[in-house]
DNA sequence: CCTTGACCTTCCCATCATGGGAAGCCCCAT
DNA sequence: ATGGGGCTTCCCATGATGGGAAGGTCAAGG
């Protein structure tokens, strides 16, 4: 199968399929007489699994050591559950800096009126006029 | 003052107070006879409103927005509450994509052992084996 | 006056993962 | 044989940031 219906198989884009091979993520594919790419069913699951990592927020790197551990028939299941535990906190990490920002804006478009009215307490505080802040 | 003393007065680097002049966020900053940038604490104030913008979490485009509010005297602080409200609703949601992929990563977390067996559902997961699915 | 070190300038490159697009070759059906 | 769609490689762009090189400038101290 060329990379077009690999793409389609595995959700991955042919961009991306190209890519991965350049990066060394996945071994070259094979070729037609003609210089396309060949993919089997093999090379679409690899490639699913890839996809689905992402999907999961994995950054590449962690998505390769994913690829090894997975290939590595005599790996221990430990390996694999601290990379992904490590991906839970980065995630956590991640959310609770939103959240924290979130919370902070919450708190200045409550402060808002929203009218017709020029006075904003918003860019009073980004404007570093701090006009209420909580007590320590 | 210098961009240096500038930047140590704002918080933003060197580096992006002079990418931040190239892409019109800012103004050019005057120059000195020798061609050094020079701020004086109206540009520092502006320059600390995008470092507290940008730790909302708004991206650039939206920043130049705040600003032209923030400048504009006759702006209707509904203005700057919907943009406000739009970010909040943008970090929600990548909030709760973050959330989602922590939520399944958890699940597979829970179901491998991760003792020194290879057996693990995680990989088994990203490998396309549906090893248990919560029921429609 | 000259050196030294800290500072400034511009310019180019790298990140991370992805997409867009051009130029050119290939394959299949009509 | 012709047309359309698919494939190839190569270059460029994103967003926001940092790194670093090559060269000019300033202030302090010898």
């Amino acid at each position: 199968m060329n990379i077009g219906e690999a793409s389609r198989a595995s959700g991955v884009s042919s961009k991306m399929i190209r890519y991965y091979e350049a990066t060394g993520l996945i071994p070259p594919a094979g070729r037609s007489g003609s210089g396309y790419r060949t993919y089997g069913p093999k090379e679409v699951q690899t490639l699913r699994f890839i996809r689905r990592a992402r999907d999961l927020g994995f950054p590449m790197e962690k998505v390769s050591d994913l690829l090894a551990l997975w290939h590595d028939r005599s790996r221990a299941s430990a390996d694999v559950k601290h990379l992904a535990e490590a991906q839970v906190a980065a995630l956590e990490a991640r959310i609770v800096e939103m959240q924290t920002m979130q919370a902070t804006l919450r708190h200045l478009v409550h402060a808002c009126a929203g009218d017709d009215r020029p006075d904003c307490p918003i860019l009073s505080d980004l404007g570093g006029i701090r006009t209420a802040s909580p007590a320590p």
